[in-house]
DNA sequence: AGCACGCCGACT
DNA sequence: GTCGGCGTGCTC
């Protein structure tokens, strides 16, 4: 038997199995998900043992020249979901293997440190002449496995002394593996579960029903209006499937994963949550891990590439907020988290969840009509309380009444009414920074990042910043074009949001919730905590503010302007508006005072914002879908996306020609749109050009992508460019 | 990717 | 005659 190695490059062209002899120094050592180092060509490359086969050419085999770890990194269960995953995204195999067990790959193991005992042979020695080791002996006895400087600074002592008591063998020093908890420091307050609405307790027991159900796997779509306590149906469904010795997994968008999110979870479940997200170190992460790999944690908190948890069986998938484009990995391998974690549960027959206040399209047409999901609603609040009123400010007319402010007459009396009585106000406006553009009046020169296709942002450090590769300028006083001192500063952000509301209400205390803002560690938690204390009456954020906030003093939510995301180049732009507008609302009369919200925009008769305003998702999602109908987009067709990249504009473009030639050579059922240039024509120096291909079935689309994408590795030229697939993408930018 | 092989033009 | 340009193909 030889060995199957997937080698780690990351290329179409060797994305295959590798056979290798496995030396006798290394046999029973080496098995599936070892990563092994191997000669390839003339070099030694990493490879990961995908099986074990007889080689077709058993007489040119090669040895494996090494095991690199102790044991395996990813169980047969990741390596065929990797596969799935190389087959349905046209992404290398390993590339898929790589996203699911990289916080291994990071570290070189556990963390070790050195720890130290009483030495176990003797009785208390006499310490009448010594206070200092005496102390030191005190607290080792009751503290055994402390560190060198730990153990000192307990015992008040200096680290001399104890390095002394190890001397004369009074202590031993061994190591002792520390595991790095990313809560260590959150206390554990243990919440009793709530009792339950009778919604809640039909959907929880429906689900529950799913659980103890042989058989394949089962999909609940839970559309519950925003406050109707959707995490508290997902908590009661996690513990019945604790019960039953299953695992669970819940994913959350990234910025919904706040402190606030974690304490339930923990508080509910202690130590069995592993929770995972950006922010922790590779060590924690690491550690996290092996808690879930040992079976120490049988449930997973995570954002995204948590679906890539290494659950030996889980029974329960959770998505909350379904909806949300975090969702979808915007390089590659570019899975989406919903569609992985629906394949994964085919796999492991689990039950998958859902949830939403604004089901995306496509899941909420699987639930209706006959679609393969079970729709479970929640249409109620949690304490009977209303929904908030919703109403709208023409800012048109705002302008026509010679109101050129950030904010309309309306919206001024309603902040400065509930300040007069004590209440929150949360002021959402989808931009951070200043001022968005900065033009020059003479000329007309719209400054712009060196690098990006972009406009820069003015911040009130005097900087201005791109978006999105974060190069940053002092802000000229002169136009650099023509010398002029007219350069104007347009378009608003939060920071000038701040600015004014500081202005207009000396008095109020102000917080902002942005990037910007949150960029230390743990400055999210003292954000949202000392606005949930009270500490602040405004708190004015960015998408931050939208997402699983719920503080029951903010009776008030303004929307600076909802425009912003609605004239987006983008086929879901409405979807989007709609969403945001519903979810940002939802942060509103949470607590028993009620709560009412405005929405200033330019377009008050769009039906994703009347829509909104009703929380009419029906009659929202009747519209669009009947739109998306005609224009033939997803849900009713699928889509592929070819982007093409590089430094110089004509192999792009050519490229992107090349690619359009062979998409029509394959000759699948496809339609093609473009090549054209993206919408965001260059980023960090690499122009965009782009083909967006249009299909009735996933297959023709795959079909069509792998020939073009096979004719142009088999062509030399444009070696200097890239081409990624992004299949059933979620931007078009 | 990384490297060799091979086939053409233009140089000490 | 040889140096070096890049298109082509292969890696157990």
């Amino acid at each position: 038997m030889h060995a199957e190695v997937l080698v780690s490059l990351a290329l179409r062209q060797v994305d295959k199995v590798f056979h290798y002899n496995v030396p006798s120094s290394l046999a029973g050592k080496v098995q599936v998900g070892s990563r092994v180092l191997v000669p390839f060509g003339r070099r030694k490359v990493e490879g990961y043992v995908v099986g074990f086969s007889p080689a077709p050419n058993p007489a040119d085999l090669k040895d494996v020249a090494a095991l690199l770890d102790e044991g395996p990194l990813f169980t047969p269960h990741q390596l065929a979901l990797a596969r799935w995953m190389a087959a349905y995204y046209l992404c290398p195999t390993v590339k898929a293997l790589r996203a699911m067990i990289w916080p291994l790959l990071q570290v070189k193991g556990p963390k070790k440190v050195r720890g130290l005992w009483p030495a176990a042979c003797c009785e208390a020695p006499d310490f009448r002449r010594a206070p200092k080791s005496a102390a030191v002996w005190q607290v080792i006895q009751a503290r055994p496995g402390l560190s060198r400087k730990e153990l000192a600074e307990a015992a008040g002592v200096s680290p001399r002394v104890v390095d002394a008591m190890v001397a004369r063998g009074l202590l031993r020093s061994e190591e002792r593996i520390e595991s790095r908890d990313p809560c260590q420091d959150l206390p554990e307050k243990r919440i009793k579960p709530p009792v339950l609405h009778g919604e809640q307790i039909r959907a929880v027991s429906k689900i529950i029903e799913a659980l103890d159900q042989k058989g394949g796997r089962q999909v609940f779509l839970l559309h519950g209006v925003t406050g109707s306590g959707k995490t508290e149906v997902y908590l009661h469904a996690i513990a019945a499937a604790l019960a039953r010795g299953k695992q669970a997994m819940m994913l959350v968008p990234e910025i919904a994963l706040t402190p606030q999110m974690i304490d339930i979870f923990r508080g509910r479940f202690g130590r069995q949550v592993a929770v995972l997200h950006s922010r922790l170190s590779d060590g924690e992460r690491y550690d996290e891990y092996q808690r879930l790999r040992t079976g120490e944690a049988g449930v997973v908190l995570g954002a995204r590439s948590a679906i890539f948890a290494p659950l030996e069986q889980p029974g329960l998938i959770i998505l909350d907020e379904e909806h949300e484009p975090s969702y979808k990995q915007e390089e590659s391998p570019r899975y989406h988290a919903r569609t992985v974690a629906l394949r994964l549960a085919g796999y492991a027959g689990a039950v998958v969840v859902l949830g939403s206040a604004t089901p995306s399209l496509e899941s909420y047409c699987q639930a209706v009509g006959g679609g393969a999901y079970h729709l479970l609603e929640l249409t109620r609040r949690v304490g009977e309380l209303p929904l908030p009123s919703v109403r709208l400010v023409d800012l048109r007319r705002e302008l026509q009444e010679g109101n050129k402010g950030i904010f309309s007459r309306d919206l001024q009396e309603a902040i400065a009414r509930r300040l007069s009585r004590r209440e929150q106000v949360i002021l959402f406006l989808n931009r951070r920074g200043y001022s968005t553009l900065v033009v020059c009046r003479e000329c007309g020169l719209v400054l712009k990042c060196p690098h990006c296709d972009i406009s820069l942002t003015y911040h009130v450090s005097g900087r201005l910043r791109c978006h999105y590769c974060n190069y940053s300028v002092l802000a000229p006083s002169l136009c650099p074009g023509c010398g002029s001192r007219h350069v104007a500063y347009l378009g608003m952000g939060t920071q000038k949001v701040e600015q004014e509301i500081r202005r207009l209400f000396p008095t109020a205390r102000v917080l902002r919730l942005d990037s910007d803002t949150v960029g230390r560690r743990g400055a999210h938690r003292e954000i949202v905590d000392s606005f949930r204390e009270g500490e602040a009456d405004i708190l004015i954020g960015t998408q931050m503010v939208a997402k699983g906030l719920d503080i029951p003093g903010v009776t008030l939510v303004g929307v600076i302007n909802a425009d912003i995301s609605l004239y987006m180049p983008d086929f879901r732009a409405s979807e989007r508006t709609f969403q945001l507008l519903t979810q940002v609302a939802g942060r509103s009369g949470r607590g028993e005072q009620g709560g009412e919200v405005l929405i200033q925009t330019y377009s008050p008769d769009h039906y994703a914002v009347t829509c909104a305003q009703n929380h009419d998702y029906q009659g929202f999602y009747r519209r669009e879908m009947a739109l998306r109908r005609t224009l033939g987009y997803p849900p009713y067709t699928h889509l592929a996306r070819l982007l093409v990249t590089g430094r110089m504009e004509k192999e792009v473009q050519e490229a992107a020609d090349f690619l359009a030639q062979a998409v029509h050579a394959a000759g699948v059922p496809v339609e093609l749109l473009g090549p054209a240039p993206a919408p965001l024509t260059r980023i960090k120096d690499r122009y965009r050009w782009h083909l967006v291909l249009k299909a009735s079935a996933q297959g023709v689309l795959r079909e069509a992508a792998t020939a073009a994408l096979d004719g142009f590795s088999g062509t030399g030229r444009y070696r200097r460019v890239q081409v990624s697939v992004d299949i059933a993408p979620q931007s078009m930018m």
